[in-house]
RNA sequence: GCAGAUGUGGCGGAACUGGCAGACGCACAGGACUUAAAAUCCUGCGGUUGAAUAAACCGUGCCGGUUCGAUUCCGGCCAUCUGCACCA
């Protein structure tokens, strides 16, 4: 009898789905396992074959789970605002509601005919008003306590989407979705105040399941340094030049200063400059260039010193020139540094290049470190030891560092300061399709939010998606958008007409799937109290320090405010390893390597693609697709499917294959919590080559391989295990193990002389010394070794290994 | 440039905490079945020397170290991939 996966996978996932087998039951007495996977983008291409690759990891999870007596909530949906839609709509003229909903019955489809174990009565869809109403009303709570607020600012100005980006969407000077060149524009933006947690997104992390190298790349993207912030007086004026600096104790060693060409002084001075012009000019050529592009390493330094201001280095009183360059930052520290060029590499280019003067300030404490400011900057911070600094000669770095901030904060000219990387987040998107930003601009009052129960405002349908003028979004073109009346004193007022980000819905989604249909609140109290937090969150590499960030800033919000029962929205976070072309490149469309799932279900079936995913290497690396490697995989569920002919009656496992039983059951259960896939897929293998080469299999035996197996083959196995029980599987418990028979009683040790394994001995388990060496030197291959030799040294380790040393 | 990851047969990969390197799968070769092919089943399969299922030597990116013993630990290189980009 042969496999017909075709007929049998859609039998049970007819039955799945609508008797809702894996639906998260209400019982909030029962042990929960909350697990999530990120829900996808609808995108018009369907799914990719990466997907399946953490859902299925997820849905073996989930399944054993289930199997072992908890409430499994393992939910999906639909993160469906975004820019290709919007794009497409502009193209196309169709609504990006009809391509979005086109694109999900697609997706819904692709997702069903593998067979996940989702709970789709909770499916959740971000452009759905029932949704973003709660994503609207937590804006307004950040509004409320401050953490929303509008600036004006230099934004990244994608040329191609004629949008706002968040310098995290800017990839290589270009825009991350559209490709286009990004350029600087002021413009008015709502920003999130992420910068307020900066150090609890740091702290919280150590009470995290977080793999070490997504802990490692969140913190390195908050990027938390301690320096010092100091004032340098600008000559002639009141003002003060505040710069942040990581190196205090080289301080002695400012030979000049330079502010960002956005700096404010520029234009508050500007009478007092006698190169304006050439300053003006500068500042139009770098307003021209991306921080990408003004941040590129290996870039000529350029700059124009602004004549007319002085800055004073307030511990020596000396008149240091103030130059204007683009490599310094608006958006990072104060604006403006003091230029060490002796000790700092960046600095070193640019004062080589202009000409400035240098003063060494710290010199090597070792004797052979020679410093050559002809050459190179000397930035070694470990051994060295202060110089030409007055009261701070002869301190090492660290102890300068901790003398000057106290002589900095004795004298109020500077104090201590940590500062972090990350920047606040641009949160206005001068687009269409996402959520409005419920908010209301009137003369008198300000900005006003929208009360809360008049949410959802309700994205209008328009005809027109091109950006409007000046980048502004297609909302500003629409009169009836615009005018409203203010929710506050009644008078005329405007509404915002930008978007929020495709981030915003995606940074609380989780909290929806544990009571999607809630009508009061964005879930009630008990679902909240019971599911919270997510106990296992997969994903890509890609998200650790975007999404993963900014779910983690709304959920510690929601937090504080008494939403959330908990301080972190995931408990455990990994990582799956993107899946490359047949070629070991990354797919993708230009490149011709796309492989299409619907295309692997239809020749092998959702079992054998899923098993594929598992087998096809380690969960969390990058692995190529190989066509003749699935074939292998779908040989495998032939063999499982073609043992029920040798079946045997039996209700215990038979002698023979005890052992072999219980450590399959130890193996695959371990395997799974860690991720392990493809070894426990080639456990089932080796079970399977093991009952073929005996030609022999019981009932208990092939029960418990079809209970491990279900996770990752579901339907082939429901399928075998209908003909054997009246129950499925999913109602059996996870097989258990006796761990003293997964222990074999005689073991073989290898034994080796001088290091090179000569002969193997069995004996049996935890055999003594003495024991051990009497049989070595029975066996005669060793008692050929040792001839005419002296024994220097004999080492034995117990059930592991023999090894003599000779001469 | 910085950070992280990776480097093992023809290929994907396995190896617990330092203890028989190459599990499992693919590809390949041989055999059984078949009129034949496919499918299936069985066997072999790191390299060199060798008639050999005898034996020896080499072998986990490279060089060195620690150790009775290193894919694993340490030091120094090299290569590839990913991320970040003058972060003051």
């Amino acid at each position: 009898m042969s496999y017909n996966f075709r007929e049998i996978e859609k039998k049970w996932q007819n039955k799945w789905y609508q008797e809702g087998t894996f639906n998260a039951k209400d019982d909030f007495t029962k042990k929960k396992w909350y697990g999530l996977i990120e829900f996808p983008y609808p995108s018009g291409q369907g799914l990719h074959v990466g997907h399946p690759r953490s859902y299925t990891a997820l849905d073996i999870i989930a399944r054993k789970k289930r199997m072992e007596g908890y409430n499994v909530l393992y939910p999906i949906g639909f993160d469906a605002f975004g820019l290709p839609a919007e794009n497409y709509a502009i193209k196309n003229h169709i609504h990006p509601r009809i391509t979005t909903e086109k694109n999900i019955a697609h997706f819904k489809e692709q997702l069903k005919s593998l067979g996940f174990s989702f709970d789709w009565s909770r499916e959740i869809n971000t452009t759905d008003p029932e949704y973003y109403k709660w994503t609207q009303w937590i804006f307004i709570q950040l509004f409320k306590k401050g953490l929303a607020y509008k600036t004006t600012m230099p934004i990244n100005f994608c040329t191609g989407c004629k949008v706002g980006l968040a310098n995290e969407e800017v990839v290589n000077g270009v825009c991350e979705r559209c490709g286009s060149p990004v350029v600087q524009k002021e413009k008015s933006q709502w920003m999130l105040k992420i910068t307020e947690y900066a150090q609890r997104l740091i702290d919280d992390l150590d009470d995290l399941d977080f793999l070490d190298k997504i802990k490692a790349q969140q913190k390195n993207w908050i990027g938390r340094s301690e320096g010092a912030e100091v004032k340098f007086k600008l000559d002639g004026t009141d003002d003060e030049l505040t710069v942040y600096t990581t190196r205090p104790d080289t301080l002695f060693g400012a030979t000049y200063m330079v502010v960002a060409p956005e700096h404010p002084f520029i234009e508050k001075y500007a009478d007092r400059i006698t190169n304006l012009e050439e300053v003006e000019s500068y500042k139009k050529q770098a307003a021209l260039k991306s921080d990408f592009e003004r941040s590129e390493l290996n870039k000529e330094k350029t700059g124009v010193e602004i004549k007319g201001l002085k800055a004073v280095n307030p511990v020596n009183g000396e008149k240091i020139p103030v130059w204007v360059s683009d490599y310094v930052l608006i958006t990072y520290g104060t604006g403006a540094i003091m230029a060490v060029p002796a000790h700092d590499s960046r600095d070193f280019a640019f004062a080589t290049k202009f000409g400035i003067p240098m003063v060494q300030v710290v010199k090597s404490n070792n004797p052979d470190m020679v410093c050559d400011l002809s050459k190179e900057a000397f930035t070694d911070v470990e051994d060295g030891i202060l110089i030409n600094s007055d009261f701070l000669n002869g301190l090492s770095v660290k102890e300068a560092k901790t003398k000057i901030i106290e002589f900095l904060e004795e004298n109020k000219i500077g104090t201590k300061k940590v500062n972090y990387k990350l920047r606040d987040w641009v949160f206005s998107r001068q687009r269409y399709w996402g959520e409005p930003i419920p908010m209301v601009y009137c003369n008198e009052c300000g900005w006003v939010p929208l009360p809360e129960e008049s949410l959802p405002l309700v994205l209008p349908d328009i005809e027109d998606y091109e950006p409007g003028e000046n980048g502004e979004s297609p909302l500003s073109k629409l009169d009836s958008w615009i005018h409203t009346t203010c929710p506050h004193c009644g008078k005329e007022a405007t509404r915002e007409t930008d978007t929020m980000p495709q981030w915003a819905g995606s940074s609380w989604y989780y909290l929806r799937y544990m009571d999607a249909h809630n009508k009061n609140a964005l879930a009630s109290k008990e679902a909240l109290d019971y599911w919270a937090p997510v106990d296992w969150y997969n994903g890509g590499m890609e998200h650790t320090t975007l999404h993963l960030l900014y779910s983690r800033f709304w959920h510690k919000f929601l937090y504080d405010i008494g939403i959330v029962p908990t301080k972190e929205p995931y408990q455990k976070r990994t990582s799956h390893g993107m899946i490359l072309g047949t070629n070991g490149e990354k797919m993708s469309k230009s490149k011709g390597n796309v492989i299409n799932p619907d295309d692997i279900v239809e020749e092998f079936g959702a079992d054998t693609f899923r098993v594929y995913e598992m087998f096809m290497g380690p969960f969390d690396q990058t692995a190529p697709w190989s066509m003749e490697s699935i074939r292998g995989c779908g040989k495998f569920l032939d063999r499982v499917w073609n043992l029920y002919d040798m079946l045997e009656e039996g209700d215990t496992y038979s002698s023979k294959f005890e052992k072999m039983m219980h450590k399959a059951i130890k193996k695959v259960s371990n395997d799974i919590e860690e991720m392990k896939f493809n070894t426990a897929v080639s456990t089932f293998m080796t079970m399977v080559n093991e009952f073929y080469k005996e030609k022999q299999i019981n009932k208990a035996e092939f029960k418990t391989l079809l209970q491990l197996l279900n996770p990752f083959a579901p339907h082939m196995t429901e399928e075998l295990y209908s003909k054997l029980s009246n129950t499925t599987i999913a109602e059996t418990p996870w097989p258990t193990y006796d761990e003293t028979k997964t222990v074999d009683n005689e073991i073989e040790v290898p034994v080796q002389v001088n290091g090179k394994v000569k002969a193997t001995i069995l004996v049996s388990l935890d055999s003594d010394e003495e024991t051990v060496k009497q049989i070595v030197h029975h066996n005669e291959a060793i008692q050929k070794q040792l001839e005419g030799k002296n024994i220097v040294k004999e080492i034995y380790v117990k059930n592991k290994i023999y090894n003599i040393v000779v001469k």
